[in-house]
DNA sequence: TTGTACGCGTTATCAG
DNA sequence: CTGATAACGCGTACAA
């Protein structure tokens, strides 16, 4: 069935009129008479007439909408940045479409090659944990569709990036483990491939090296899906947990990782912190309130997507190329309680 | 600046054709010898031709774009009620537009306004708490858009309805609590107005009725904005908290109530589930990790997205007028957990 | 003050 | 086998 609504044409035909008139005194032209544009306008408000959006992109070349790429739209730190996004683009008058790779390139491949097929204006994306390979983004990139990256940026393309700023985040999550006296401290991250799993390893790295700790890679675990996949979470930190010297501290380099690890450790029934020590991303207000209370590095997602929206339409309404790129380091919240304090 | 692409118009060009030829070979048309098809094949892979959907849509009437309404994205019930849907609708190769009324009615008039002016095929609302006219859904129903509601659903209008039986899940929760002796039983509900506190209340006194407990309207609590304003779910459970005979257990009617009194009560140090007993509506992972683990009534939210896109596309891709409509109604699942049994 | 014609990108119809 | 033209809905330069 066929949603059809008036337009131009029948309210040109029905009062006697030619569609430039009527398109005229739709705008409040001032070459069409009073006269006109009342009879105009009262009969488009009977009709309940709606310029068509589609023929206005059409004829103007933009679509008022942007792509919104995530991992997961169910994940509370990218369902944050998508209201934050969301807020901004409402005021704005844009349309936000939204797409979820499920960390899988494949995935992200199809949606772009989907989208930006000329139906969205710009792209905020935060690239799959399987993505390696961004020449398809650079060649969008290149052809002049505005992009902005957050969270999973991406360092060879030249845009606006708006990130947490992992080091200092995991630098002094680590530091906070060191100082309450954890001695084998292990990280579980996200893929290796992405640029912020390095960057938050190299958080973890700094604050052991300024503590004269040795950094044991044994120690170090990843999941190449971030956690999506069930039991990949499961598998490192059995591996961990099978070590000679078992860590007694974790840092979690990721949103998921955190939740299922917080799970599994539930359910082997391992207390935390005296038995094993946690901190580690999330944005969730569940943390709060557990028992123990869950210390965490919380990411500011709302504000994050409010900023990646603001640069994004920035570039979108640009006159000329923009040359000049923001990289946007937000600061997290390490907010410690009682999870990582023995 | 913009955002350029290669049009049919640029192939017929290059390669001294006309437009139409162009587009029949690239659509593999009986009528083109096949030496011409493959040069137009060969340039347009060259050149990464992709048709221009908005010229599409302008031609067939449609977008391949489906609206979907919540009142908050960043609410886990509604994030994983959008997760399902937008897995159906990338098979479908539709895009999924996303708008939040923040519980607002102004908020969802603008919305409705904005994007069914033909830029969607279909339309998946759960209405904002505050909605209490629906002339405009209405009449857009009315004019054949597609609509399918789910979880806040509109009684008066006749489409198809994804819900959780509500009743059945308050009352197996609350028959849960009487049978571990709580006596005073008060629940906190959504706004009055919408039609699933109704239902949800309704399975509520059922279940004292059946228990020959009296029903005590001042211990029925409402928030009118559902817990979005941050006060609210505060004074509700503070004026519960200082009734001469206060509550023993609280039976909490939205996720997100039972997220804030969860916090409130951990705040005000109050002991779950001695002090007063907790069950409510979740669909939060987190609720199993909680020290007293809490007992949830979990909707089914993935499984709701997916039946709600399902039974929309089923109206889009309709070539007659459907006069048939489904009431899917999804069984809850009671947790029971610590958080409610002394 | 109002109307005609064109273009945005595409496909369908009709001609050749 | 290929090309010209109309149409989708709109806004606007140009004509009247």
């Amino acid at each position: 069935m066929k949603f059809e609504a008036a337009t131009i044409k029948d309210i040109a035909k029905a009062l006697g009129l030619s569609v430039s008139t009527v398109s005229r005194a739709l705008r409040d032209s001032y070459e069409i008479s009073e006269a006109t544009k009342k009879r105009v306008r009262d009969y488009a408000r009977q009709i309940n007439y709606r310029p068509n959006p589609v023929a206005l992109s059409l004829k103007e070349k933009r679509t008022l909408s942007i792509g919104v790429v995530v991992a997961e739209i169910a994940n509370t730190f990218f369902s944050q940045v998508i209201n934050g996004i969301e807020s901004i683009a409402s005021k704005k008058g844009y349309n936000v479409i939204i797409s979820q790779t499920k960390e899988s390139y494949e995935r992200e491949e199809q949606i772009l090659e989907y989208l930006t097929s000329r139906s969205i204006d710009g792209l905020i994306i935060s690239v799959s944990s399987e993505t390696e390979d961004f020449s398809r983004l650079e060649a969008l990139h290149s052809k002049g569709l505005p992009i902005v990256f957050f969270d999973r940026v991406v360092d060879e393309i030249k845009t606006h990036k708006v990130i947490t700023d992992n080091l200092s985040g995991v630098y002094e999550a680590t530091r906070h483990l060191i100082r309450n006296k954890y001695k084998r401290i292990a990280a579980i991250a996200n893929s290796p491939t992405l640029f912020i799993t390095k960057e938050r390893l190299e958080g973890y790295k700094k604050a052991l090296e300024e503590h004269n700790m040795i950094y044991n890679p044994a120690l170090v675990k990843y999941c190449a899906h971030g956690g999506l996949e069930p039991e990949e979470v499961r598998r490192v930190l059995s591996e961990l947990l099978a070590e000679k010297q078992k860590p007694d501290a974790l840092v979690l380099l990721s949103d998921k990782i955190t939740t299922e690890t917080l799970r599994i450790l539930k359910e082997k029934n391992i207390q935390v912190p005296n038995e094993i020590g946690i901190i580690g991303f999330s944005n969730s207000d569940y943390t709060s309130m557990m028992s123990p209370s869950v210390s965490i590095i919380r990411q500011r997602a709302f504000e994050m997507g409010e900023i990646s929206a603001t640069l994004l339409f920035s570039l979108v309404e640009s006159k000329r190329k923009v040359t000049d790129f923001e990289l946007v380091s937000l600061a997290p919240e390490v907010i410690i309680r009682e999870s990582s304090q023995k």
